[in-house]
DNA sequence: ATTAGCACTCCCTTTAAATGAGTGCTAACA
DNA sequence: TGTTAGCACTCATTTAAAGGGAGTGCTAAT
């Protein structure tokens, strides 16, 4: 058996209209729905065939039909391949470019989420920026030495170091030579302990500054690690009662407040690239356990310079795919156009 | 009618009751439960009695009895006065000192939760911090600035400016000085508009460098308002029934994430700051709105230096005061002594 | 002052019945 | 052969009634 036009236009009703409703859908209501006019008893055939197919499926015995995950893929597929959006009134928000990319980030997770009413997150965006550009040591006060490290991307690192032998403004000036022409486009592999050592060994007494510095130079080169992310509308899921229940709906706010697992989701979409960077994870197949009763959409924005983040939105399976897909495809355009330039 | 010792047993029992099972209490459980050897018929009595004056109160006609919030602040009242609490197991935690108090205070605020299976915020300490005390300006690239200015509490900040005009190292290192000798020392309040056009006019060519430091400068400086605040465990809200509905879940969800609303805990905790540096706020003496169905306890803790942040643990109302008095007063400590030498 | 006893209240749970949305199947129809 | 009307059936949900039970207030006895 295959999936012929009218199955389509029925599969595609039932679940239209569960998205609206959140309730199982029957035969009668499908007959009325569509302009197939059909009896409700041949869509009841059709649905015993899509239900057999996969497709759909009945919570219980005499109730109507829910899609499955299989049927919100197939959804989901076809509306993909079908319609460019309408924009949305995102647009004055990000005419003028922030100063503060973090504000900017805020600000759109915040805006997505009023949007759409579902929960979502942004990740900052990152780079490989794993070379040294800049080193300075200054001193702020008598004991007090500041190191800034500037790598690829311009990724800033600040460390105050507290020094207890005192220490002249020419060897500062000295350390701060030995560091820079050593250092400046190294790589985190290129900077190896055979190198540490030597540099350590130039600046003598003060060989714990240098540990301090290359310390420093580490956690910069290593932070995109742990990127930063941004969440908001984590309270929408409640609004979903197929998610609100006190198990699942806990375990989600938790993720969706420690972020730390929210990272595999944005490092899933970065690395899994498809054409349109925009990709829909239903049910299981998405990298987060706690989503497992959920759907998220994400999407893959770019800056340029190799500076990509992922935008994500959470909700229930009968998510709004078309309108939240649309949003986050103007959205990305947005963010390209805006600092893709520069 | 006033409160005496058998009197206060009573309530005390009825609330310490209340703590452990949510549930309404009754006479006959009290009669029990207290080693008073009063008949329920007595208790009645002087639960009767206690409902008069305001203490405890009725759900509806044959119910037991639930605390007040003038009951509830008694029993808060007459415990934090009463004893020292034992040592919890943060020892451990908190025994070597992390460098990056990001790192610390997401782990403190993260134990509290688990701990007190609460939901807990920690706010970063912040201080006056309005005096600049260092500013440098280097180059990192061809036509790129790094603009790196310290202020008071080492809140450092990094600027990095597009510069069109060409600029020679002799003038930056101008630029420099200039900045240096009339910026460090000055307060926010110092820095008038006239200082700034003089500022300016000496920079010649390159002012713009210098409305871009000054604005730096003024983010740093005010940074502190908008204060670091971390959470953990929101997603206990949904273990007690009280707080669970969708409604309040949803606006105290918002508010943990928002974390905007939960400045102004942190500033009334910090203001109004009485012997212990321990507060409680019952139902509506909270300043945050959300949290009106809520207890809310804050600690105040001090890192020397004017460095001072807040402690915050959010519950239902029949939270267990006892312990998390205890555990915040522990907390409070270790974090004093930890740091407070430094 | 304390307590036993009792009538009363009112929430909550259980049970049963009614409702109604929806199905599958069959037979008739074009 | 595809479509449809009709009907018996299923089962979650709603509604109503009944009963239980926790707890109270009051009174009278100790």
């Amino acid at each position: 058996m295959q999936l012929d036009e009218r199955k389509t236009k029925i599969l595609q009703a039932i679940i239209r209209n569960y998205l609206e409703t959140g309730e199982p859908v029957g035969s009668r209501t499908i007959s009325k729905y569509t302009d197939l006019n059909l009896s409700s008893a041949t869509i009841r055939n059709e649905m015993a065939d899509l239900e057999e197919m996969g497709y759909i499926l009945q919570p219980h015995a005499s109730a109507g039909r829910i899609p499955s995950d299989r049927g919100y893929r197939f959804y989901v597929d076809t509306m993909m391949a079908e319609k460019e959006r309408e924009v949305v009134e995102m647009k004055e928000m990000l005419l003028e470019r922030q100063d503060k990319m973090e504000t900017l980030l805020k600000k759109v997770v915040k805006a997505l989420a009023n949007n759409t009413q579902y929960a979502t997150m942004i990740s900052a965006p990152s780079t490989h920026r794993n070379k040294v550009k800049f080193i300075q040591l200054s001193r702020v006060e008598e004991n007090q030495i500041l190191a800034v490290i500037v790598v690829e991307g311009n990724v800033i690192k600040n460390k105050i170091l507290s020094i207890t032998e005192p220490l002249t403004d020419e060897t500062l000036l000295k350390l701060n030579i030995l560091l820079n022409t050593h250092l400046n486009g190294m790589s985190l592999e290129e900077i190896n302990l055979g190198m540490i050592a030597a540099l350590k060994q130039q600046a003598g007494i003060h060989s714990n500054i240098v540990s301090e510095v290359i310390d420093a130079v580490a956690e910069a080169i290593k932070a995109d690690e742990d990127l930063e992310i941004y969440t908001s509308g984590t309270n929408n899921i409640l609004k979903y009662p197929e998610l609100a229940d006190q198990e699942k709906a806990s375990e989600l706010i938790n993720t969706f407040e420690e972020k730390q697992q929210l990272t595999e989701l944005v490092l899933d979409t970065l690395s899994d690239d498809n054409n349109t960077g925009i990709q829909v994870y239903i049910g299981d197949e998405t990298p987060v356990e706690s989503m497992k009763d959920c759907s998220v959409v994400t999407a893959t924005y770019d800056l340029g310079d190799g500076m990509r983040g992922t935008i994500g939105i959470i909700g229930p399976k009968r998510m709004d795919y078309d309108k939240v897909v649309g949003t986050l495809r103007t959205l990305q355009n947005r963010l390209d156009d805006l600092y893709g330039e520069n």
